[in-house]
DNA sequence: CGTGTGACCGGCG
DNA sequence: ACGCCGGCCACAC
């Protein structure tokens, strides 16, 4: 999991999926995740894009559905859907518990939608540098 | 080994 | 502005 990830430098991956047992999509996320600073937030598009698979941001929200069983635990109410809305807040242990967390960072939430979401949004693929 | 499904996204009517 | 539909890919059954 220490790999360096990046699907679009890591070309082999996929064939490679036997050959580098380590590898997992599940993984990666988990990572980028971790990564995110206190205070933002950033969508399943942009981890989808950060990890080469930008078409498919649904892997990364279903990612995210196991992601409760991760250890250690993932910070899971910084990452949210496109529109800054707290989509995922019923996988949560209770449906507010998302919303909680996030104010205790600071975030503001309105209507299960981060306030100035834009201004707290995080791109993994511009800030983080790799 | 085939099929269904998903905490999404962008395009089109 | 709003809703529907197709795509994309890893994983569970």
């Amino acid at each position: 999991m220490k790999k360096k990830i990046l699907a679009k430098n890591n070309p082999e991956k996929e064939t490679a999926k036997s050959t580098v047992k380590e590898y997992s999509f599940f993984a990666d996320v988990y990572d980028v995740v971790r990564q995110i600073p206190k205070g933002r937030a950033t969508s399943y598009g942009a981890i989808a894009t950060y990890l080469g698979t930008k078409l498919s941001a649904r892997m990364v929200g279903w990612a995210m559905n196991a992601a409760h069983t991760a250890r250690p635990k993932i910070p899971a109410h910084r990452v949210v859907n496109r529109n800054g809305m707290l989509t995922g807040r019923f996988h949560f242990s209770t449906p507010t518990l998302m919303e909680e967390l996030l104010k205790k960072e600071k975030i503001l939430v309105e209507k299960d939608t981060i306030v100035d979401f834009k201004k707290i949004f995080w791109d993994p693929s511009k800030e983080l540098v790799l």
